[in-house]
DNA sequence: CCACATTTGTCCGTATGTATC
DNA sequence: AGATACATACGGACAAATGTG
């Protein structure tokens, strides 16, 4: 059985809060320095987290505001 | 007007190529060293890359073999 | 089965740019 | 002007799977 890198349970995990309803959209993630001490990684590490989340069109980041869910199921 | 980041323009010219029939599924894409030397850029960007397309269900790399096209429209 | 080269996967540390507050 | 925060990129290191000989 494979182990889950860091960077994709952190993925599953904030998925599956804005799937479940505890991130609604327009909600602001906690800040990328944030992530980083709260899960003990990189800022690699996160980069590719959103990266993937953005990817899936979950959430969307704006320099020097944070990164903030999307409405889902909304392209544009 | 924005300037388009190394791993996104990279990102795009894949995609075209695999929605334009150019790159097919079970086509095998360039090695990340080879894709580094071809764009002169690091391999953590390719990295970017390939997890955006990955995420995007566009291609599934295997250790030791190599990043492949997959049957678009098709999850499993 | 073992040794080796190749290739993808994961992670760390650091630096710089740009936008917002 | 300064602090905060996201975005991009480089370099280095090690792990895991594969293919070849």
């Amino acid at each position: 059985m494979p182990i889950t890198p860091f960077y994709q349970r952190i993925a599953d995990e904030i998925r599956e809060r804005i799937k479940s309803g505890d991130l609604r959209p327009g909600d602001k993630l906690p800040s990328t320095s944030e992530l980083c001490t709260r899960y003990g990684v990189s800022t690699q590490v996160i980069r590719s987290v959103m990266l993937t989340l953005r990817a899936e069109g979950l959430v969307e980041g704006h320099q020097g505001r944070g990164v903030y869910v999307r409405d889902q199921g909304v392209t544009g």
